[in-house]
DNA sequence: CTGAAAGCGCTTACAG
DNA sequence: CTGAAAGCGCTTACAG
């Protein structure tokens, strides 16, 4: 159906490299055949097939994306982000959603193997072994996969270390730490770091509910926080699930925020700014995002790359906050 | 670095079309063999690189998704839906998404014509010509690209119809229509038809606000509405993007809802549910979506398929109605 | 500046 | 049941 660089390359009477140069547009080619080819091209309309140039070239200017999930608004935003950057860099983005489960990432990994994409970011939850990771392009956010995969996050302990301070400072005495502990290593645990460190700082007592729950349990947590930190008047939310979970959970038990209790938490990306209120450390996930794209296509690129990029969230003052 | 088929088949002894055959699991092969070669491929870590077997196939084994944005509800849901069927039926997905201009998309059609995918499902905004795509496995939702591309969609006039009448039933006597127009043959016009039809059968005035406006500009309508048709005290409108709007502009004007305005809208594929209380007409993107990775793929392999699948929406009774 | 040829890593008739 | 060979559509040294 389609012609074929062969075909081109008859009907403007060169031969398919001369073809293949125009198309590439080498340098050291003569205007009058680059002419020609152009012509025969437009006549036979050709496309070049993509699967040809891949294969001699072992290369896909794919990049998988490997996310928990699409349908949440930090991961949505991310994605967004990501494809603007790796559309300027010529690259394509392959979409790959671990719906929580292992089996699904090792099987991104084996497309991964397969030459599918040429790296992968991995925003992940599990735990895999530096073994699965050799020679491959793989650059993680916020979790520390292995000795060679670059980590890109943010700031998170200067961050929360911000967060609960704010909440000391306006008048809360009983401040809890709500948060789903990563089984990982990961950037993320310095949020609760953070939190402990400030209240020792001002003596206050410890309030911690952090622990790893699966996807869709997180009501569990909350639970906990209510049974066992009973009277709280502050809280510092790890993630905006929970906030969310957190806040709703709040609203049906009759609390007030930010008169009765107030709130802080990490993760600014809900979907629809102007109905959530939370006060947040929003992630510039635009630039992490770009910074992810840098990376990969260096590491692709066999270039050397930094092993960890950090970034500062911003603070946006919401309404569950006095 | 990675192992190829030949250097399985020579540790294998074999020729690499048997190698081939015991990959794609041939039905005559014999065990003895197929232990040889089987013991090969794990000891050289083997993974068949799928770019040969693309080019070789003259099949990608790839879905194109052509959405406007990613980082909405309603795509990103869609596109989790697609996920899971596409990764039933062995196939990945290239995410395209045309950040609403025909720039992007005609960039999007010119990679489907390269064969970096199988086929593309489109939920476009934009015209395009039935010549772009021709010879191209193409599906559609709600809008009509051509006579050739099948069109995936829910039963939005009656689904329309039952939430007019509803508005009717529960009261309301000034019924306003508000919605963006579609500037394509779409299924999303029979929204605005079953509201007229309705009014009309109970002898009551139009109020409607249908206009074609570029993503960011939504806030128009709303003014307009409010503008020109004071006094309102039901709403049909067509999609969250603009529901959520107006939901956040009435609470900005001290208007109650359901008191003093009730609102029903079509997509219920809010983010986060435990949030957003409108009264909604929910899509079946699941079924949908599994819809039109089926037509996609018979498509692709040159089968007939139905020119136009209808599904039906769930009425789901939220708080913006009495 | 350009052509002929080898090669990328698979699949698949064809012959045996 | 299996091997040798051609072919998928490109790119890229190599030679001229």
């Amino acid at each position: 159906m389609s012609a074929t660089i062969k075909e081109v390359a008859e009907k403007a009477g060169v031969g398919i490299g001369t073809v293949s140069r125009v198309l590439n547009n080498s340098p050291q080619i003569s205007e009058t055949t680059k002419k020609k080819v152009n012509k025969a091209i437009k006549e036979l309309n050709y496309v070049p097939n993509i699967a040809g140039k891949r294969l001699s070239q072992k290369k896909s200017y794919v990049l998988a994306i490997v996310i928990p999930v699409i349908d949440h608004p930090f991961f949505a935003r991310l994605v967004s982000c990501l494809e603007k950057e790796a559309d300027l860099r010529g690259y394509s983005l392959l979409l790959a959603t671990s719906q929580h489960r292992i089996e699904k990432e090792n099987d991104i990994l084996r497309r991964l193997k397969q030459h599918e994409a040429d790296g992968a970011l991995f925003v992940t939850h599990y735990e895999h072994s530096e073994e699965e990771f050799k020679d491959l392009a793989i650059v993680s956010i916020d979790r520390h996969l292995g000795k060679d995969i670059p980590v890109v996050t943010t700031d998170n302990y200067e961050a929360s270390k911000l967060a609960v301070e704010y909440l000391v400072e306006k008048g809360c005495k009983k401040i809890a730490y709500l948060g789903t502990k990563p089984n990982q290593v990961s950037e993320v645990s310095l949020r609760e770091k953070a939190y402990e460190d400030v209240m020792k700082k001002y003596n206050l007592p410890l309030n911690i509910v952090n622990k790893n729950v699966g996807h869709g349990e997180e009501n569990k947590l909350i639970d906990e926080l209510f049974e066992s930190h009973k009277g709280f008047d502050g809280v510092f939310v790890s993630g905006c699930t929970l906030a969310t979970l957190l806040y709703n959970r709040m609203k049906a038990l009759g609390l007030k925020t930010p008169e009765d209790v107030q709130m802080v938490s990490y993760d600014g990306e809900f979907a629809l700014d102007d109905i959530h209120h939370i006060t947040t450390l929003e992630q510039p996930l635009d630039l992490m995002a770009k910074k992810c794209v840098e990376l990969l296509i260096n590491k692709i690129d066999g270039k050397e790359v930094d092993a960890l990029s950090k970034f500062n969230c911003r603070f946006i003052k919401g309404e569950t906050t006095k």
